[in-house]
DNA sequence: TACTTTGTTCATTTTAATTTGAACAAAGTA
DNA sequence: TACTTTGTTCAAATTAAAATGAACAAAGTA
């Protein structure tokens, strides 16, 4: 069996660096390490499915960074584990349904930011009305600040089940 | 003429706290350092304008961050400078036109870096066209993952508008 | 002019996040 | 069983980002 390289030819090297970049811009954007773009990336324009391995040598990245990366991009969904049957090593190919990386990303990372938000609103708000109570002109000028705030805060989140369905079609 | 602390009375003192913290994890949110959540939040529910020593002192921060950090939240539109007629140094308040702050931050990060996205995918596409006239069967579905990854960047990109308009009425 | 107050800039320090690599585990193979 | 391959975990090193503070400038004041 012949080897096949990561890299089938020279053209696609180009392609690579050009993918891999802009994944690493996206995901910075996002606020995650450079490795996940990297890594998403590459498996974004690889034309099998690739091993750790493969993502180690190709990236020259640690063993340890590849493990790591690779485990945080199955749990956000953009990529996917399929073993070969009768082959030892796992494989990874990205997961190419948009909508879905994108929903997982809203769930489990700007949804319990915006809920923590409202919480600490709340609070916000019970303690200017105590202080309102006492009735300075200016407190009461904060508690409405802090009331518009929160109207902001709950149509921020109100966008977001928007977005979602958006997404979708 | 009497002196006026920051801290006008005891009940403020955990407001204050829960709107520096509230502001600190909405600008880390946006890849932000902390020190300008920190600002904000203190301008957000002051009473009036505050110095830049107000600052330095409230928050315990240095006078180059609590330098660089008014000026980068005047730049983002966040804080406006209101110096009084007559008092020597700038004062500063929060801007509480919070569709105006986002049309700034859209404007100014989030914009150029779609652009820039484009740029990068545009590039990719031209790239995987030339591996695809080479008719590797292989080549031409990497193509058309591409050509699907610009249709969502050109999709994300048309959304943008849409927000900023919702985000006036 | 000399001194004070206010504010900016930027090299250095500090802090936080990411990456590495070594130790370890699991599972297959000779 | 001993050895290899594959993969995980986590303490330590590296790297990148932010905060500091000292030097400087500008503008007012005695």
């Amino acid at each position: 069996m012949r080897e096949i390289s990561v890299q089938e030819s020279e053209g696609c090297s180009n392609l690579n660096e050009e993918a891999i970049e802009y994944f690493v811009s996206f995901v910075q954007m996002l606020g995650l390490p450079k490795s996940i773009g990297q890594i998403y990336g590459l498996l974004f324009v690889a034309t099998r499915p690739l091993s750790m391995g493969d993502v180690v040598t190709s990236l020259g990245i640690s063993k340890g960074s590849a493990s790591q990366g690779l485990s945080l991009l199955k749990t956000l969904g953009a990529v996917k584990a399929c073993g070969l049957p009768g082959e030892r090593q796992e494989r990874y190919e990205a997961d190419f349904n948009v909508s879905r990386i994108v929903n997982h990303f809203v769930e489990n990372r700007l949804q319990p930011r915006l809920e923590n938000g409202e919480q600490r609103i709340s609070r916000m708000v019970q303690l200017a009305e105590m202080n309102a109570e006492g009735s300075e002109v200016d407190s009461s000028d904060v508690l409405m600040r802090i009331r518009a705030l929160q109207k902001w805060q709950n149509r921020g989140r109100s966008l977001v089940p928007w977005i979602m369905k958006w997404l979708k079609r």
